[in-house]
DNA sequence: GTCTATATTGGGATAGAC
DNA sequence: GTCTATCCCAATATAGAC
């Protein structure tokens, strides 16, 4: 695998101007009034469009519901994509990922977003394996990120856990920055950084 | 604080047997269809109740929602310090946290119905508070469990990032099940745990 | 405390004009 | 592609009998 092209599969199809201010509508909806809140009025008031129009784009609730489902989850992995592309491998590019990391980690809104359509997306039967496919996409990145440039079957097995706990650090101290947006977590982040730097300096040694 | 009664504020209210069954149908009724499929008269099927019994008891939708939101979030907290009271502090409650963890975490129904419920609580200014401290009594019960028995400050605060992402590394590998059972995270936890003993250790040594 | 009948509302779907 | 009017259903709420 080439470092300069890591492979990002965006399933998003093409939408018509009209449908992707339906969606920008929804999703600050979905901000606003949670999962419950939207429907066709709400989101046609905010958007502007007519409610009909909605159906038209989307064929039904359940396809509106998705394609949102779908824009929220893929829209986090789509900017740090674009972030990471042009950096340098290596250093450069690790601590470019840690950053953005702590402060997705910290922002209210995209993580409040994260967690009002996971339950959905794992009961939908199309949605689900996108989640599936999009989680096994964050860990690839860090074995990327934080493997070498070729590297061998010793060493994805290495990283491999890694990339596990890298991600649910972030989605955990996330869920516990949204139940209490007082706790300060940098020094948890400190902590795990600690842990990582050795583990990977250990790696390389042996 | 004494080890032997670690405080467990359990929030939940006295209830009826009635009220009991109705809210134990509710469960089975979350975990089969999700937040959107708690209806009275689907959980009145469930109960074997009347649906209006459901209000008589709860006062409203938005009440039952509460008192089930409220139930599921703390039996998880009261099955576990059920289990680790009566043990030997030290190694062997250790030890036990983290088996029950591990299992916990991998077991598909408990964490979808977290993930189900969490959002909602997220967003309900009664639930919200308790779903805080109650994540604030997780990291507390690591301090308590991995610390001495009477630890100092600096104890407290070198256990406290741990205790952050001790409960991050659950809810995240948690997340990551639900999205992908086929995902082997015991290699994860495996590491997970590695890093904790390499910090206890070296804790103790100074 | 338990149950029945009924009111009211919100929201998704359908048809069709423009 | 955009919009209006209408139908229909599901689900909560209310009142009141027992």
């Amino acid at each position: 695998m080439q470092q300069s092209d890591f492979p990002f599969g965006d399933p998003t199809p093409e939408l018509s101007p009209t449908a992707k201010r339906i969606l920008d509508a929804g999703v600050r909806v979905l901000d606003r009034e949670g999962f419950a809140g939207l429907t066709f009025e709400k989101i046609a008031r905010e958007s502007g469009e007519n409610g009909a129009l909605i159906r038209y784009h989307f064929g039904s609730k359940a396809g509106l519901i998705r394609a949102l489902v779908d824009a929220v989850l893929f829209s986090q992995a789509r900017g740090l994509i674009q972030t990471l592309a042009p950096l340098k491998p290596g250093k450069e590019r690790r601590e470019a990922l840690l950053r953005r990391r702590r402060k997705v980690a910290v922002d209210m809104t995209t993580y409040m977003r994260m967690y009002e359509v996971t339950p959905n997306a794992l009961r939908d039967p199309e949605l689900r394996p996108k989640l599936r496919d999009l989680m096994r996409w964050y860990r690839e990145l860090d074995t990327w990120v934080y493997g070498s440039e070729h590297p061998d079957e010793k060493e994805r097995a290495a990283l491999a856990p890694l990339a596990v706990l890298m991600a649910a650090v972030i989605n955990g101290i996330a869920l516990q920055v949204q139940a209490d947006p007082e706790l300060d977590v940098q020094p948890a982040f400190d902590l795990w950084e600690q842990f990582v730097t050795q583990y990977l300096e250990r790696l390389q040694e042996g």
